[in-house]
DNA sequence: CAGAATCCTATACGATACTG
DNA sequence: CAGTATCGTATAGGATTCTG
């Protein structure tokens, strides 16, 4: 039944990798992550307001990176027991050390875009 | 036959977002390349090098993502015209200029895998 | 040595509709 | 408001084989 092979790469690179490059990438690797904890950086926001701030993210993937982010604790999510439904996110301790990572990011985003400009 | 819709968000993403994170995970976001641009950090390296610097990896995706690396302007390739075949890969200006947040990114990640071993 | 080609699977991602 | 559920496509990624 064209099974997996158990010593498949696949498999290796989510083990034991002891480059600290790779496990951050693990972390807040999806396409969205980095940009939801940008986002955040500003500090806590409510859902609705995380969705008008990245319109190109669908509310299915918003949904399920949030959830992973929570998982690794990066992000809290506090809920309100009350209707209409008020829940926020922000970032945990782990969330706010990535602010250098995010800022490196997004100056190093700027000064390339810069850059292209200028050659072109 | 199934098209995608014109206005759909996959085109919009690619198009144009302001957010400097988002360009910046455009061009390293693949799961491989910030950790070959680790890799390079370290000066320039041959092919056969990085393969074995980053076990993990398969020729295909390594390739892959030099190719990628070297469109965006990251990476530079140089190729002696020599058998057997001698090419050596090195950051351009920009890529070195992603030192700051590569190394930021395995500073948290050192720092956040200490974090789970405590409260572990 | 450095890579290209082929074929396949797994996952990411998106659109839409629905719910407590 | 803050999500779930379902279904579909697109892309990433991997195994293997072959070549200048």
């Amino acid at each position: 039944m064209t099974q997996i092979k158990e010593n498949s790469t696949r498999n290796f690179n989510k083990a034991t990798s002891p480059c600290p490059v790779t496990y951050a990438i693990n972390k807040i690797g999806g396409h969205w992550k980095p940009i939801i904890l940008y986002q955040l950086m500003s500090g806590p926001k409510r859902y609705s307001e995380l969705k008008r701030a990245i319109p190109a993210v669908t509310e299915k993937m918003l949904i399920q990176h949030l959830k992973q982010l929570q998982d690794d604790n990066l992000v809290i999510r506090k809920a309100e027991n009350v209707v209409p439904p008020f829940v926020t996110y922000f970032l945990s301790e782990a969330g706010e050390d990535l602010t250098i990572v995010l800022n490196a990011m997004a100056e190093w985003g700027i000064r390339d875009s810069k850059r292209h400009l200028k050659s072109a």
